[in-house]
Order: structure tokens, then C-alpha cells, then sequence
DNA sequence: CGTCCAGGTCTAC
DNA sequence: GGTAGACCTGGACGC
């Protein structure tokens, strides 16, 4: 074990479960030296998102009896340790089946990423997949008309010309992040929703898409119009997207950690 | 076998 | 600003 990353920024609640207190990191393999371990848990508190606050989401959660139990500690989703990362795999779940998805960002990994220790593959640079060649994206991940918008987005990323890590300044308010995620290729409505929700701490915008709006519906025994949906969590403000996500996402949560 | 659609986006009106 | 059509892929479904 190198270290134990106390879990912060809930304020005085539990996080989601009283005995989780803290993230136990173990390294398989030989030692990593002083820099690689701030390195490695540098990019863990990333993922893990340790320092998120949602004490504000949860003294809301807390007066709406479908949400109150996520004021336990839910909310806090992993993330991927760069942003570039979580945008191409978003582009990846865009209209096709969940299959898809997993056939395209395999290959990626399988094929264009670098080789751990393990024999596992990390997930790629950005130059590896901006210089993969038209017969991986075709034959190999299928990526069909993602292709392109993959490896322009990718050689924007490897040029420097493009830095999706920008976007994890807080200064830049949700509009500004929300207008250059659309303004990449392959990112529409429900793929900015997306990427802000899951990657960037950005819980204002709901994600809709072919799951959620009959998921939703079917939680509350009716179709309702996207408009009708936004009103119905719009008590939450700018974490309107996460109650949304919490609400659908119930079910996935073990009965025991609630 | 053809049609539809799955965690949509883009272009052209 | 809103809306039709096209778009890769593959699995489900009806005929």
C-alpha cells in the first residue's frame, strides 16, 4: 500500500458508506520513484474526485423524498484521468448500441495504447490515435462515421493547438465549457451533457439521450417533454444533472449502501 | 431478407 | 431558431 487518501469535501456527511473512509492504493510491481507516486496519486484524487463538495446537492437531495437518499454520499462518479479521454469516449456512445461502445474504445485501448507491465493496455495519447490509419478506425474499432471526427479531435489534442484540460477551470462558467465542448467534432447536445456531467464536475445540464428520457418515464409512469424533466429538477440548480443521473441511476446502487 | 434503432450529430434548408 | 435526411455499425425483429 503507498498511501491513504482520506475522502474530503463532503462536508460532514458520510461518504457513501461509513466503513469507506478512505481509498486503499496498492502497486503491483516494483517500487515507483517519489515522483511517479505524487504523480500516481495526484491522478487518483482526479478520478476519485476527493475533493468534491456535494453538501450543497445533498441539503437539497435531503427535502425531495426520491433524492433523499443520495445525501447519504452518492454522486461522486469516476471519472478519467484526463478529460481528452473522457471525451473520446463519449463520442463513442453516440447513436449505437452500448456493444459499440465497448468495440470501439477496446480497440483503442488494445491497439493504440501503451503497454503496461501487466500486459494490459493504457488508454491512448492523443498523437497514437490522430496517427492510427483509416483501416483501424474502419476494420478494427468500426468506429464508421466516428472515424473522422475521432482523429480530427485527436490531432487537435497532439498539435497543442487544442488543451481539453482547460476545461476543468473552474473559473470558466458552465455556458463558456458547454459552447467549446459543441464546438468539437462529434459533440452534440447530449455528448457536452455528457462530458460535463461525467468528467468535469459540471452538474448543471441534464443528459438526454434514447436511455434516459424512457428510463425516466418509466420511474414516473408517463412520457414527459425534455422541458417538463428540466422543471421537475430545476430546485437543484446547478446540480440539476446530477439528480437527474441519481434519480435514473437508483437502481444501480446496492440496497446496502443506501 | 428488409427495416428499425441503439446512451446523436451534422448539414441544409 | 427549428426541423428533415443522411450517416457507420450490428443486433433485434418481422416478413
Amino acid at each position: 500500500m503507498i498511501a491513504q487518501l482520506p475522502l474530503r469535501g463532503a462536508g460532514r456527511e458520510p461518504v457513501l458508506l461509513a466503513r469507506d473512509r478512505y481509498a486503499r492504493v496498492e502497486l503491483l510491481g516494483s517500487a515507483v520513484s517519489e515522483r511517479s507516486r505524487a504523480h500516481l496519486l495526484a491522478q487518483l484524487r482526479h478520478m476519485f474526485r476527493l475533493g468534491e463538495d456535494l453538501s450543497a446537492f445533498y441539503a437539497v437531495a435531503r427535502e425531495d423524498e426520491e433524492l433523499a437518499w443520495a445525501a447519504a454520499g452518492a454522486g461522486r462518479m469516476l471519472r478519467s484521468p484526463t478529460v481528452f479521454e473522457d471525451v473520446v469516449k463519449t463520442i463513442c456512445t453516440t447513436n449505437c448500441a452500448w456493444s459499440g461502445t465497448v468495440r470501439m474504445v477496446s480497440a483503442l485501448v488494445d491497439h493504440l495504447g501503451p503497454p503496461a507491465p501487466s500486459g494490459e493496455h493504457a488508454f491512448p495519447t492523443a498523437a497514437a490515435i490522430a496517427d492510427a490509419g483509416d483501416a483501424f478506425f474502419r476494420d478494427v474499432a468500426r468506429a464508421g462515421y466516428r472515424g473522422p471526427y475521432l482523429r480530427t479531435l485527436a490531432a487537435s489534442v497532439a498539435s497543442g493547438e487544442l488543451d481539453l484540460e482547460q476545461l476543468n477551470d473552474p473559473q470558466l462558467p458552465d455556458d463558456e465549457v458547454e459552447q467549446r465542448l459543441l464546438a468539437l467534432p462529434g459533440v452534440g447536445p447530449y455528448a457536452a451533457a455528457h462530458v460535463m456531467l461525467t468528467s468535469l464536475g459540471r452538474y448543471s445540464r441534464l443528459v438526454l439521450d434514447s436511455w434516459t428520457r424512457p428510463t425516466y418515464a418509466r420511474l414516473v409512469g408517463r412520457k414527459s417533454s425534455d422541458k417538463t424533466i428540466e422543471r421537475r429538477f430545476r430546485r437543484y440548480g446547478d446540480f440539476a444533472g446530477l439528480a437527474f443521473w441519481l434519480l435514473l441511476t437508483r437502481a444501480w446502487v446496492p440496497d446496502d449502501a443506501v
